[in-house]
DNA sequence: CTCTTGATTTCTGTATACAACTGGTATTCT
DNA sequence: AGAATACCAGTTGTATACAGAAATCAAGAG
């Protein structure tokens, strides 16, 4: 059973299998994690089930029980809210220092052929859009903004959106298509218009305030499922370990 | 030999005795880590040490090679000076924060009494200053200030910060007590008032701008050590890791 | 009936055995 | 001689055995 293809697989697959039953609400939070019964489920042996369980404390879905071992995290809307706020932070300082030092233009075209297609899934109206299409052009948009900084910071972003309800596409899950998250999506594209112009420009400042205020689009939905529509929380992922 | 007291107690001396390995130079940058070798050396087994080993992964000071294992990582000048920007954000981030949604009179309090402690160790002139004083206090100040954070933030900050040359207290080490380095500390105390007093007057932008520009005198510290007097390279932590 | 205390069970942290893989060297064939 | 191949030492990834510490439960004293 060792020696799978590829290297380091069984950590890889203990590290996928745990976030999975974690994000998926299986393992409601507060949960304490049982080595032995996560071992038995997911047909691995301790040894990368524990190197799984330590990422997953490093990344902040777990946390450590000062007694041993591991529990589900739980979150309190203030910090989301805090994740939120960091993540358009980073992306924040991401998108001033290349503003800043600038882009070769190769990238910037790429950056505006992201835009255009994103145009294209938005054709039509609100009932129209193609939002599958949408979900993933954004995704891909917002990697390449990634992308514009160094690795240190490339990190940082990385991490920090390894929180589920902290990624760009949190709310924009396939399953989480709904018309007030669909009517926000032509507010964001004028944003990531002005984001790649700011850039372009080398206006530092002002791409910085972009993405941070962009950022505070998530934070708009996340406050419209817990306060207008909580049937949405199982739809968007890891929603179920935010209390409050 | 096994449950020494403390809990994961062998984990924590292999984290210990391996950053220190590194930030002492005794490894230099780019050298494989065997696990074998370290393992004689901390006088540990191996499952402690890889636990090390994945943390220090996460922390940046070492880098996963791909056939397997672990090297020692270098930084570029930029890398550096961008751990270093990022510090700065993130403490800006804090204190924006915690101006906008307001702190306790007592935690404001503690940072006041510190700043005046600070002065105290400045007192008389340059040659005369208790600067192992400052550099415990500077410290305890930076630390109370990311304690005015969530969770969440204080994490990050912390996470950013175990890369030794982006700490605070880089260039404070007690091993680096040079005139240079001294002479910036009366500038620095300014601005540690002036954050104190954005916070208490809840200027949100102010503290957020004076946090990123104290951060920035790490960042000419490092430009005076390698472009000045390399020399001191030896005497700041990890500063060894840098090529170029 | 409640609280304390002791034993049992379960769990984590650590050590070590095992197997596959990597990189290098020597050997052999062309 | 050069290249390809087989072999070999060394290394990492994985599995498992073992020991000490918590947590749990039961029984007994107050």
């Amino acid at each position: 059973m060792s020696g799978m293809s590829g290297r380091a697989a069984q950590s890889q697959r203990a590290l996928m299998g745990v976030r999975d039953l974690i994000v998926s609400g299986e393992l409601r939070a507060g949960t304490r994690l049982s080595e032995l019964t996560l071992v038995e489920r997911l047909g691995i042996s301790r040894t990368p089930l524990r190197a799984a369980l330590a990422q997953l404390g490093q990344e902040g879905l777990v946390e450590a029980i000062p007694s041993g071992g591991y529990a589900v995290r739980s979150f309190s809307r203030d910090e989301v809210i805090d994740a939120i706020e960091l993540r358009g932070t980073l992306e924040g300082l991401a998108l001033r220092l290349a503003a800043e030092r600038g882009v070769p233009p190769a990238r910037m075209g790429e950056l505006t052929r992201l835009l255009e297609s994103i145009d294209e899934a938005l054709k039509g109206d609100v009932a129209d859009m193609d939002f599958d299409g949408y979900v993933d052009l954004n995704a891909a948009f917002h990697e390449k903004l990634w992308a514009l900084a160094s690795q240190t910071i490339r990190r940082e972003i990385e991490r920090v959106t390894s929180l589920p309800f902290a990624s760009p596409s949190a709310f924009l899950d396939k399953q989480a298509n709904v018309e007030a998250f669909r009517r926000s999506l032509y507010g964001a594209q004028t944003q990531h218009r002005a984001m790649v112009e700011a850039i372009s420009l080398r206006e530092g400042s002002r791409a910085e305030a972009l993405a941070r205020e962009h950022a505070r689009l998530a934070r708009q939905n996340l406050e419209f499922v817990l306060d207008q529509d909580r049937s949405l929380i199982r739809r968007v992922p890891a929603l179920s370990l935010v209390v409050g």
